[in-house]
DNA sequence: TATCTTTGGTTCATATAAAGATCATTAAGT
DNA sequence: ACTTAATGATCTTTATATGAACCAAAGATA
């Protein structure tokens, strides 16, 4: 990570981390679970559970989605059986679609 | 970071990872957008791009919803709208709950 | 009120994720 | 077939996220 990178967030990607967060606090609460318990459930410290839960955009995506799998919250707000579902048929779809992109060449009329 | 971590992650964790970097994939090749192009949208490397289209679990979140919106994959399949009202509802819920949760003392009786 | 617990911020050391560059392979366009 | 471009993979360097150990404040129980 060179030249120090300070990067922008949408505000839907800045939402959906607040969601998820959210409502990973909620569920803790609700299950009774101390801050302590589910981070070492999660194999993650409190520190970074205490992030994840605010938010914060800059945590590791496998730390975030494994607290929120424990806790119950879903994402995708979907089934787990149609997560798989879905996951196969895309991976059967990719093999179908050609690998790489290609613009239409230099210059191309398309202005007719 | 001590005393080097290697995390353990559920099968759950692991599809949802696997499902966004191939929506985020197909998203891409619909949208015929490179990946060199996606990543600068996205203002990261190429590099981390491949790792989060292969659902790699060590990437910041961050990172994979910036990618994920500029595609218009949908996180939690659900309209923006939503999102962002149940956003607002589990935050105006929040302030109610207690802020701590509490075992019930030292041993309660509870087997009557 | 007093005590114990949980949470919320720090700070610091270090493991590591990300950037950037390079190269081989694959595939699209001519 | 040839050319050009996109992808996949590997390596090195560097910024930084994470874990750990703090302390203070808030909250629960008695």
């Amino acid at each position: 990570m060179p030249k120090s990178i300070t990067r922008t967030y949408s505000r839907y990607s800045r939402d959906a981390a607040a969601l998820i967060g959210a409502l990973i606090r909620e569920a803790r609460n609700e299950r009774k679970l101390t801050a302590q318990e589910l981070a070492d459930r999660a194999g993650i410290s409190r520190g970074l559970l205490q992030r994840i839960e605010k938010g914060n955009l800059k945590c590791e995506i496998g730390a975030v989605f494994e607290v929120a799998t424990i806790v119950g919250v879903k994402l995708f707000d979907a089934d787990e059986n149609r997560l798989t579902q879905y996951l196969r048929q895309t991976r059967e779809k990719l093999v179908l679609l050609p690998k790489s992109v290609r613009k239409k060449s230099k210059v191309m009329r398309d202005d007719f």
